[in-house]
DNA sequence: AATGAATGAGGTTTCATTCAT
DNA sequence: CATGAATGAAACCTCATTCAT
């Protein structure tokens, strides 16, 4: 069992595969990803984000219908990336709290590794694009994650909490994490993250 | 002690006292925020706001300098609201536990009852905004949270983690909590606000 | 009987009576005029029109939501125009052929003096706004001269011809000629304005 | 006597031949002349004109040196066919009267079966392209038409009206018959089309 | 204090044209 | 010959802000 979905097998809703992008498309990606972080979706304007890319104002344009399809597509191309990071890391061989354990941690790590990527996302979803997203930020990390924690209920190990709460509260705590980390001076070395997850983890948990 | 201070003491950095606010200043906030909900900073123009208010563009630049500054007020005004809420609900003579489960039950209230402000909040910390808001919204959050998380380690009932991990994950359990019941279809009774403020516990407090 | 109906009567269609027009609408019209004669609409650029009109570029779009909709709004401003004309030179009490006569040349006076009227007119009916003329000319046209032809018709005067044919056939002579006036040497008096009426007459009429 | 010149005579103007085009540049005029009935000349982007047309857009660029150009050259492309129409349809040998309302009627036919001809011509000569055009299209008429209407006029049949006027009000005739059969309801057989010619033959005869 | 017409800088987008392949 | 990705000037339009009333 994976604990996320093979790609091929749920990933209906990621809008194009990264393996075939064009040069272009990929400097146009990058380029609006590290202006958004900083000056915000509203800031960036195409023409920057052509100049930063090293095209032409109108060359973005062959490659994505408008600057809102540009948008949403650098998201889809992010969640696959994050996904191939985390399927990456997974093993189905270990144990369940440690499986647990070192997913937070890899997840946590990737916003850690990419953080244009992490606050793209937050921007995303607490913006109007949010509402458009095909398949919300919360529910697609809990399909990603529901078999994993519904195993982890009906064996006992897991508290019986609705996977509509579990999945987000965990996200959540990735993600606060993550930004704890990147914009203040605590720098969280990887044992320290370790223990965060451990407070997660006792939190879910059924106690014995 | 207060869980969170009082505003007197440490609202140093709110921009504008609520008390003293015209009617056409509130009716100004009340009409940004029900667009910004909608449309996001960006497609919320002052014309908008200002119909929506029931006042002329014009007189929206006798209260604000600019647009930027109704933004930035507005996210005081909101903090000061949702502060005001938080001391009635507290109760300094509870016991620690159960003034935790109270505190959380209460600030996840108030975002559900206030669901603009909350996504008002997401919006202005997770945009170029929030890196001008003097005081950090996570770190506000762990200010006022501090002296109360503080006694809990010191007394040996919270695990020793580091305040500035432990507030804002905590802040971070409670928007997700309300969002996932303003966005999702699981209404959340006050019985289950209470389960999920347990699993936060679980999390924190040292296992006997 | 009216040769045309009578504003208020059959105005339907007609967006905006011309009375109220402020004096920058009106300016923003006749700029339009101006330019769409000699560059034609794609030829027109809004910041061109704005410049000729003496306002700012944004100004328009205080009193057209689009450069189409200035469009549509002038074709219903000149057509307005031309009916005014008409309904003065018109009188009840002349003897059929003698209305008649006065009608076309009227009309075709109309054209003569307001040229870029008749270009702007024909541009539009010939390009695909002409298509979302809620009244099309040809047939406002016909609508308009529907009555006065049926009853020559029925006192046996003239041919008995389907008034869809016999409309736009008389004002496709009289913009025909208006044209010639205008864009040839020949300057056609109002004696031979008359010959040429004279022609569509003996055309239409019932020879005895 | 030819009612209208003899191609080699006086074709001058007539940019191109349309005995050796290619088949490319046949698509590329008939493309285009579909598109712009729908769309006008400013709707119809030189990108749409080669994917409809089947070819790659620099590949127009080989035919024609602007989008101007080709404009221009389908416009003489669509006159030379109108001509080989007409032509075949005369007839030297018919009387006066009866080779006036074959002609008249074969022109409108002419437009009734080359629908998109039509209106491409008519917002040709109603743009600024038909300022451009060396002949202008109402006086291309008279000239192919003159010799005929003179010997009319020598001979006493028909009303000595200047040439210049007479051209242009046959063929406004032809045109605006031509479109009500298209754009109306009202489907002309030739039988009618031969009544509304005969109206036009009353009024340029001289009455016996 | 309040208005809202006016401004114009600057944003998104289109599209005729070029040129390396 | 043919292609179509790339260009960038210029179009349309928005909207924060001002100011005469």
């Amino acid at each position: 069992m994976y604990l996320l979905c093979k790609p091929n097998e749920r990933s209906i809703g990621l809008r194009g595969r990264m393996d075939n992008l064009t040069e272009k498309k990929k400097a146009i990606f990058e380029s609006t990803l590290e202006l958004v972080k900083v000056n915000g979706f509203h800031g960036t304007p195409m023409s920057q984000i052509a100049k930063n890319a090293g095209v032409a104002a109108g060359t973005i344009y062959h490659y994505f219908e408008s600057k809102d399809a540009l948008i949403m597509e650098l998201y889809g191309y992010i969640l696959n990336q994050r996904m191939a990071a985390l399927l990456t890391a997974d093993n189905e061989q270990m144990e369940f709290k440690e499986r647990f354990l070192n997913f937070w941690i890899s997840y946590c790590n990737f916003y850690i590794q990419h953080p244009k990527a992490l606050f793209f996302i937050e921007q995303f979803v607490n913006s109007p694009y949010g509402t458009r997203d095909p398949v919300n930020e919360t529910e697609r990390f809990q399909n990603e994650f529901k078999d994993f924690v519904i195993s982890g209920i009906e064996t006992g190990i897991l508290k019986p909490i609705d996977g509509y709460l579990l999945g987000p509260l965990i996200h959540g705590s990735i993600v606060t994490t993550a930004k704890i980390h990147l914009c203040r001076k605590i720098e969280l070395t990887t044992n320290e993250l370790r223990q965060v997850a451990e407070v997660i983890w006792d939190g879910i948990k059924i106690s014995s």
